[in-house]
DNA sequence: TTGAAAGCGCTAACAA
DNA sequence: TTGTTAGCGCTTTCAA
């Protein structure tokens, strides 16, 4: 086994090897602008023959820029680590990533004390820039981020106010109250009328917009009937439970997630009400437990790889021009009918 | 807006705010170690006057120490990217890294070009060590993380046979066979006797591991009935209906992972099987879908957040002592009742 | 179009 | 215990 240090070929070397200078050397390695195409070819033999490699430590002292990107998720206790949503948004930033040849640091936070030790890190110049999911009104990492000048791409329209004198923050967001406006449009054209929705925690942007869409959709068609929920199958089982001890007549439910509709289908079995023919259901999210659930969910889909691919991408372009002004994406919802409606 | 470049505070203006040498400076950041207390407290008081925060790319220039460990991912397509279980093993990771001031790269590989891209990667000296995931047998990467000298740690107990000359490799798995014998075993005392198995997909190490035990606990009282699967829900369903059609009078089945378990209670409820009253019904993982079950699913749980910090910690006890002689670390399993047995 | 040379910020011999 | 000094490997003026 060859020890840890393997000794590398360095430019010198390359140098020697092509007959050429360093500075040469270095030229081709970049892009080899202003270089003889001959002399590149002789450079470049010399790079293969040696295996030689960049140190980018070396780069990165003198170019203060690491091709590194830092993903910071906050509470991975949140749905957005417990279901495979985030792993879907990590493919999609990883893809576009290494197209770009820039690696991905993840920063995971749990407590209190991983803030400050985050916002070291980002203040450290280790990383280009940052993608940062699931803040909420009050987390200190924007200003951190903002103080240390790092640009910062956001999952998910930010909450928080827009602060004086700086530039407005640079989301990706899906389209949450259109999809729910789909949801409960096909409800209606399958002729349902007392329609309930589940909605997610209050004080998330994502399970606020749903619900809007909710009453958008029964705007002069229908009265809305509203429980809360919290992004769990028990939330949803318990809020079921209380629309139909309010409106025994229901004849169709929008839950703000495919977890919280699955609860929903448990406690209607549990009544003896058919789905869809007594109840009709309509989920959210379309990551896995909408398909698992019996019967398959109706449900609105995000495509969560595109929005980790566009997060990426804007990054990179601010990151190349950094005075450009770039506006928020906003990605398409998109209804998926299965057996449950 | 600060620009793009805050310029940061570097030892030598530490060193002239304290009065001192760079070196003594550099040696109180690193601990300081051989520096008069006094001093000490001098120099850290001009490190926070100043927000010194050291360069650690001129720091790796020097050390060869990049202060990174790369996680590496191969087909995330996979279940273990389609399940919690991947965002849990992160986590347990990222705890334990953080824990000791490391940073986690995370390198995702989808096609045969990421190889060539990782493989550069790994061999560049960006990183310290590797923590690799779902590697099949001939996979490229192990030899050339091996070649490069690069401390590895692998997920799952690798299935390629040990190669000449090379130490064997350093893994973390999670005792799959115990797993499978304690739910069979759980059945046989619930007075089971005609129990079959759902098997995963017969190449993978995991799979073959659950068989085994399934086999041990049923040796000499019972006989074996195989169906195979695929780790998904419809691949239990229709393992599940094969099981039923060779075997009508069966009362029990030990599926090995919990999406196939929810398949196969598809199946018994769309034959009019009763569980657990007809046939028991036991699953494997624990990480969502399990509890998500109707009826909640008894299963086999495997800490897969210690498995990812067990991963961590073998991996910097390697980088630390690299000479030591390590052990590869079994995790254990425990069952989990709940109703569908 | 090429090369010489300075220097990025840090650590680690070595000397004092 | 502290300071001096010599690089780590690279990019980038500047001059030729």
């Amino acid at each position: 086994m060859p020890g840890p240090h393997v000794p590398r070929p360095t430019l010198e070397a390359v140098a020697a090897r092509a007959g050429v200078s360093r500075a040469t050397v270095s030229r081709v390695v970049n892009g080899g602008a202003g270089v003889r195409k001959s002399l590149q070819e002789k450079v470049n033999r010399a790079v293969t023959e040696l295996g030689y490699v960049p140190n980018i430590a070396a780069r990165t002292l003198v170019t203060r820029r690491t091709g590194a990107i830092a993903v910071v998720i906050a509470e991975p206790e949140t749905r957005v680590f417990s279901d495979p949503f985030f792993a879907q948004q990590l493919r999609g930033i990883s893809r576009e990533l290494s197209a770009q040849d820039q690696q991905l640091v993840l920063l995971l936070i749990e407590g209190s004390d991983d803030y400050e030790r985050v916002g070291r890190y980002l203040s450290a110049g280790h990383v280009d820039g940052a993608l940062m999911f699931s803040l909420h009104q009050d987390d200190p990492l924007p200003s951190m981020a903002g103080s240390a000048g790092l640009p910062t791409v956001y999952g998910g329209r930010p909450d928080w106010p827009a602060r004086q004198g700086e530039r407005p923050p640079l989301y990706v967001d899906t389209d949450n109250r259109d999809g729910a406006r789909q949801a409960v449009r096909h409800l209606l054209e399958r002729g349902r009328r007392r329609i309930g929705v589940i909605t997610g925690p209050l004080d998330q942007a994502s399970a606020l917009d749903r619900l809007a869409g909710y009453r958008d959709a029964l705007s002069g068609v229908a009265e809305p009937l509203v429980a809360q929920g919290d992004f769990t199958a028990e939330g949803g089982e318990r809020a079921m439970a209380d629309l139909l001890a309010r409106a025994p007549g229901l004849d169709a439910v929008f839950a703000g997630s495919d977890l919280m509709a699955s609860g929903a289908l448990r406690t209607l079995r549990a009544r003896g009400k058919r789905v869809p023919e007594d109840v009709a259901v309509v989920g959210y999210d379309d990551l896995g437990p909408a398909a698992w659930a019996d019967p398959p969910l109706t449900t609105v889909r995000q495509d969560v790889e595109e929005m980790g691919r566009v997060m990426a991408r804007l990054l990179m372009t601010r990151l190349a021009s950094p005075d450009a002004d770039l506006e928020p994406v906003v990605t398409p919802a998109r209804l998926i009918v299965r057996e449950s409606s």
